[in-house]
RNA sequence: GCGGGCGUGAUGGAAUGGUAGACAUACCGGACUUAAAAUCCGGAGGGGGUAUCCCCGUGUGGGUUCGAGUCCCACCGCCCGCACCA
């Protein structure tokens, strides 16, 4: 025996060597121009926060896995590299630690580029780049002037949250109970110029196109189907009884104008012009007051009361002549979805069912539920949405709810107010424009210069790129670049009058609007080279979290379609395929209980079990632990394990091949220590299978005796069988399914081992040798260290990365026998091995034959046999 | 409230309408060891029986089917998303 079987594998040794080969090698250096079909993987980048974490190993793992496969299977695989580098806590960091934020940045993106180079991920870093690079972000300035030229681009007062302390805008997940997460102070709604893209113009297209993502998670596609949220209504002017001030119709947008006979009130938004022109009086001016406040607060909208203030004006009934209805300004209506107003129909409504309740407003049913009886159908508490036929409304009177639509949509297109249709069939979308203006230092600068003379004046191409300055200083609140003593002072471009720049930068979601494109031409002096990005993309499979299922996705999409329009690209959906993986999730433990538990470490404790029961101490003082919940790896919570020292420990492959076991990739998974332990095993094991069959090699003369093929036909169907699922389901994204043909075939050919450990047949050693190839080119993409080392002491020559994915022998995966189990009465009572293929007479002797179905059928004849060729076999007494 | 998803051993989870629990983790037993770790072999859904075997079993209750974890209906529970969208 030589050594080999005793000698355990170093990851510490072995990954930092091919980490180098491959590197030197250029492996996953990739040219657009190549005879191979492309493969385009891509998984979110990150940003870079300065340290990975377990969610980013199991994320780039699996675009890993894809990759390397793909690669293997002779594609030619882009599986690029980047950073989404501007945003926020760059400039926290600033103000709190006195560092800049490019700095800051640049540091943290040289720290997490050498930890992800330290899991071995396959990548081709020739590409990588920071969108706060001066490179990539002159070339989105260049993509914004474009989109403006085309019209894609506007300017327009919108409402934002303002903080007045830190004096800046902030987002609607930054204001808590209304006031500012940072400063608490309590913040304003104020009106700003924004820049905007017009991504409503693209809802519908946006929303049909939807249909073609075929390779999306259907939960993707529905919450974007949400979030555009089409509907189609009328619009509809009152008139008012009496002109009021400039007043005189009131327009409401409403998707149930076939209630209009059970109207009983017409609403208006706080925000309302209407409601403002009414101000003066102080009731009013302290219910809109009182109902903003609550706009901005969360929570609890569902409890929330309807509320309302009477305005003292009326409208006209528009089918009930002489009728009127009064007008509120109501707490619950939006000003910026329709038009702000909206009829009220108790009957048939919910919302105005509650109002109409508590300001006692009449209550009108005109809808008839089928089978319902018209002379005593009552809406009481709740209202009633559903189906049936219209009474109570004249020439409506018994259509179906569509038809009664139609007809009171032409009814109101034939009347006028004010001149214009009375009625208008409108279709409305939830969707709005991106305001992309935020009041930041640290984001990519707008290339807009406003004159005095002559407006707002884009930023002539050869004068990009407007680089965003570097001496700033962030001692005092607001927008650094706006306190800058000279940046923002330029000429105009058009006038050469004194102008200043436009101090706002864009949103750090513009910038992974379209890295994805950049990534097949990163060096690019153009944001794309068409010819080059339209041959890699659209990006074959996209992997990420599904918190950016919604804006991050829709805004790509967007940015796509506008990158048509302007030339620089020539598709319009960006993600063919999209994977949702889930969180790395950790039992949390405490110690002391309730508000004065402390969390602690997983890496402070030990784990017992006592009596069957899980017990948890501190390893320094054996204080009890309590052991809590399951939960999302966070530092507030202290549940996180750091990939750096797992590597060390464990190894990079071992951590891989965790993050793909057990758990379905679009499922949380659990990080154990058990489980790692567990990884770390198989990982010695395929080694030590390795070893066993080299152990066997070298000393093969005083081994290699007889012509058995013992055992030779069922290790290669495993392997061959093994072979031939593996790829199909890394395909299919099932790694842990992958994972469990592996450790079938691993165990499988461990069961061979030990039956050749004293002599062995040519047969029998080619086998052998067969096996344990094919089990290192399954688990190199998942282990892909551990599989070099292995490839080359089998004495392959090259890199198993290299290596073309083995094919199955088809031969080997159809039996030539089978084995059917036999139901009686749908409960299995034994099984027939048959011939494959077997003529059902055949199958019925056999299966009448067997003693427990002949026992059960005691002499009778079988009512029916069911038999399903090659599967089953059922006898129904 | 609306929309989507999920309920399977102690645990993570397998299972084109066709032998439920593959594979793994934890556990138990055995081998090796002075001992432990590592490794190797074996066991194991629950209940009954010496045993051939028998009964029960995929959240609950119905249904379709020769046959249901899988399809349909109702209910219960958990998770996620949106949330006063007219």
């Amino acid at each position: 025996m030589t050594g080999r079987t005793t000698e355990r594998y170093n990851p510490r040794v072995e990954e930092p060597r091919w980490q180098k080969a491959w590197e030197d090698g250029k492996s996953f250096e990739v040219k657009h121009d190549d005879s191979r079909k492309p493969y385009y993987v891509l998984e979110m980048f990150p940003y870079p926060s300065g340290r990975i974490h377990m969610g980013h190993v199991r994320n780039y793992t699996m675009g890993d896995v894809l990759a390397r496969y793909m690669r293997a299977m002779g594609r030619n695989v882009l599986h690029p590299m980047g950073w989404d580098a501007f945003g926020l806590p760059a400039e926290n960091a600033a103000m709190q630690n006195k560092v800049h934020p490019k700095a800051w940045t640049y540091a943290n993106i040289a720290a997490m580029r050498k930890q992800l180079k330290s899991i071995g991920l396959g990548i081709d870093w020739s590409r990588e780049f920071a969108t706060c690079d001066v490179e990539y972000y002159s070339k989105q300035q260049k993509l914004f002037l474009d989109f403006l030229r085309e019209g894609l681009v506007t300017r327009k007062k919108s409402k934002v949250n303002w903080d007045p302390v830190d004096m800046t805008v902030l987002a609607n997940e930054q204001v808590v109970d209304g006031r500012g997460w940072r400063s608490g102070a309590i913040v304003e709604q104020r009106e700003l110029n924004q820049w905007a893209f017009k991504v409503s113009d693209f809802a519908e297209e946006l929303l049909e196109a939807l249909d073609t993502l075929d390779h999306w998670p259907e939960k993707v596609r529905v919450m974007q189907r949400n979030w555009i949220g089409k509907s189609e209504g009328l619009r509809l002017l009152f008139e008012l009884t009496e002109q009021w001030q400039k007043f005189t119709s009131i327009e409401v947008f409403t998707t149930r104008p076939d209630t209009i006979f059970g109207a009983s009130f017409i609403a208006i938004s706080a925000d309302h012009p209407l409601a403002q022109s009414l101000a003066d009086n102080p009731e009013v001016a302290a219910f809109i007051a009182e109902t903003r406040r609550h706009g901005t607060a969360t929570e609890t909208i569902d409890k929330a009361e309807k509320l309302g203030i009477f305005t003292g004006l009326h409208v006209k009934h528009p089918v009930k002549p002489g009728a009127t209805l009064p007008v509120y300004i109501a707490n619950f209506v939006l000003m910026d979805y329709g038009t702000g107003a909206i009829f009220g129909c108790p009957a048939h409504d919910q919302r105005d069912l509650d109002f109409a309740r508590r300001y006692d407003l009449p209550v009108l049913p005109v809808v008839l539920p089928d089978g319902a009886d018209a002379a005593t159908f009552e809406v009481d508490s709740e209202a009633y949405n559903g189906p049936g036929r219209i009474y109570h409304s004249e020439f409506l009177d018994g259509l179906e709810i569509d038809a009664a639509k139609k007809a009171i949509a032409a009814h109101f297109a034939e009347r006028t107010v004010d001149n214009l249709p009375q009625g208008k069939v409108e279709v409305n979308y939830r969707l709005r424009d991106w305001g992309v203006s935020r009041q930041r230092y640290w984001g990519c600068p707008i290339p807009v210069i406003h004159c005095e003379n002559c407006g707002a004046v884009p930023v002539p191409d050869k004068d990009l790129p407007v680089v965003l300055p570097e001496d700033v200083s962030f001692d005092r609140p607001g927008n650094p670049l706006d306190h800058h003593p000279s940046w923002k002072h330029v000429a105009c471009p058009k006038c050469a009058g004194p102008a200043t720049r436009e101090t706002d930068t864009m949103d750090t979601f513009v910038d992974s609007s379209w890295y994805f494109a950049r990534f097949t031409a990163p060096h690019a002096d153009t944001p794309t080279i068409p010819g080059i990005a339209n041959t890699w993309l659209p990006v074959d499979q996209y992997i990420g979290g599904v918190e950016h299922a919604i804006l991050h996705l829709l805004y790509s999409r967007f940015f796509t379609r506008a990158m048509k329009q302007t030339g620089h690209l020539n598709l319009s959906e960006p993600f063919k395929g999209l994977f949702t993986q889930g969180m790395v999730v950790h039992e949390t433990y405490q110690l002391g209980t309730g508000p004065n538990g402390e969390w602690v470490s997983p890496a402070d404790i030990r784990i017992e079990q006592v009596d069957g029961e899980r017990r948890a101490s501190m390893r320094q003082t054996g204080e009890a632990v309590a052991i809590g919940s399951i939960e999302k790896m966070s530092k507030s919570k202290k549940n996180v394990v750091d990939p750096d020292e797992i590597v060390s420990t464990y190894g990079a492959d071992t951590a891989r091949w965790f993050m793909l076991s057990d758990s379905p990739p679009e499922r949380d998974v659990q990080w154990t220590e058990a489980g790692i332990e567990g990884a770390s095993r198989f990982l010695q094991r395929v080694w030590k299978l390795v070893g066993d069959f080299l152990d066997l090699e070298d000393d093969i003369a005083s081994r290699l005796k007889g012509d058995s093929d013992a055992g030779v036909l069922e290790l290669r169907k495993v392997v061959h069988r093994a072979v031939a699922n593996v790829g199909g389901e890394i395909e299919g994204l099932r790694f842990n399914r992958a994972v469990a043909q592996i450790y079938e075939l691993s165990n499988a050919i461990a069961k061979f081992s030990q039956s050749v450990a004293s002599s062995v047949s040519r047969a029998q050693r080619d086998a052998f040798r067969e096996a344990v190839e094919r089990l290192v080119q399954l688990v190199a993409p998942m282990m892909p260290h551990l599989a070099e080392t292995c490839w080359a002491a089998l004495g392959k020559t090259g890199l198993v990365v290299d290596a073309p994915w083995p094919v199955a022998d088809q031969s080997l995966l159809v039996d030539s026998t089978v084995v059917l189990p036999v139901q009686v009465n749908g409960k299995r009572r034994g099984e027939i091995t048959v011939p494959v293929g077997a003529a059902k007479e055949l199958v019925e002797k056999e299966v009448l034959s067997l003693e427990a179905v002949a026992r059960m059928l005691e002499g009778k004849p079988p009512k029916k046999l069911v038999i399903v060729p090659d599967r089953i076999v059922n006898v129904v007494i």
